[in-house]
DNA sequence: TCCCAGGGGCATC
DNA sequence: GATGCCCATGGG
């Protein structure tokens, strides 16, 4: 059992909730208050429960095995950002007339990442264009079906299929998932290109320069602006990401009375400039918002 | 039927 | 660099 002490301004139940959404997500399962999924051991699968308790988060191996603790709380802490003071985002939230609401009514919400660099791209990939809850039953199809898995109580968790793996299948296969050709492509280059070493999360990192990273992801064929900044956002923590021309983003400004028209650019840029040093932070509160008749 | 969805590539000018 | 078109499924 490996605990660690939760820091202030985190809501287990915030991320519980976003772990939960009616989206399905083929990567965890949440139960009871709290989330189960697969943890990779050095090559070795372990299911962990996460739970609550007093002022601790608790993390514990319930398929009888047992898992390098000081990685795990790397992992958790990582997972779902609580190594981070967010009391500066509040205070910006704070100063502006139409967001301030967002950081009373979802206090404690801390980002959900996506660790794993090349599940966030690929990711992205089957996401583009097509609606969330589509892209969550595509993605499930891909790792019920290329991803490793082991079996706990006649039930099956799974890890993100492996680059060596999706980079040999073939576009018909592929499409067979409800892939377009176009995207089968993109995942399997992007699958060649970390299966070869050229890109991982540990070289992108050491750019450490968000604009130089933006521009390496860029030249990735399948990878755009957006995908680029969501895997920022998402898998390198970097706090001042924009995925610009989101339809969340966008939708989200708009309803809040933030900008008075939709899809304008130099608009959403001038909010966001106001969040210096937090414009991931809020771009995850707006998708938050977006959401609130589900909570 | 039409439009849109947590885009991106590409041709064209 | 801006614009238009294509990809192609599913939900409202």
């Amino acid at each position: 059992l490996t605990r660690i002490r939760k820091p202030d301004n985190f809501s287990f139940s915030e991320t519980l909730w976003f772990l939960d959404r009616e989206l399905d997500d083929v990567m965890h399962k949440v139960r009871d208050g709290a989330v189960y999924r697969l943890f990779e051991d050095d090559g070795r699968p372990v299911l962990i429960k996460i739970s609550e308790n007093g002022d601790f988060l608790e993390i514990e191996p319930v398929n009888s095995k047992t898992f390098d603790e000081k990685k795990m709380s790397v992992f958790i802490n990582e997972w779902f950002d609580l190594s981070r003071d967010i009391r500066p985002f509040y205070h910006l939230l704070l100063k502006d007339k139409e967001l301030a609401p967002l950081a009373k009514k979802y206090r404690g919400f801390r980002i959900v990442g996506i660790p794993d660099l090349f599940e966030t791209l690929c990711w992205c990939v089957i996401g583009q264009q097509i609606n969330l809850a589509f892209a969550y039953q595509v993605k499930r199809r891909l790792v019920e079906t290329f991803g490793q898995s082991i079996t706990h109580n006649r039930e099956k968790w799974y890890l993100f299929p492996k680059p060596s793996v999706l980079r040999e299948k073939k576009v018909e296969e592929l499409r067979a998932l409800k892939l377009t050709t176009r995207k089968a492509e993109y995942i399997r280059g992007i699958a060649e290109i970390f299966d070869e070493g050229l890109l991982s999360k540990e070289k992108l990192s050491a750019l450490d320069d968000e604009e130089l990273m933006i521009s390496e992801l860029i030249k990735i064929r399948g990878i755009g602006e957006w995908t680029a900044n969501y895997a920022l956002m998402k898998s390198l923590r970097a706090m001042n990401r924009v995925p610009f021309g989101d339809s969340g983003i966008n939708g989200a400004l708009l309803r809040l009375k933030s900008i008075p028209k939709k899809n304008n650019r130099r608009q959403v840029e001038e909010v966001f400039d106001r969040f210096e040093g937090w414009k991931t932070y809020l771009v995850f509160y707006l998708w938050r918002s977006n959401r609130e008749k589900m909570a």
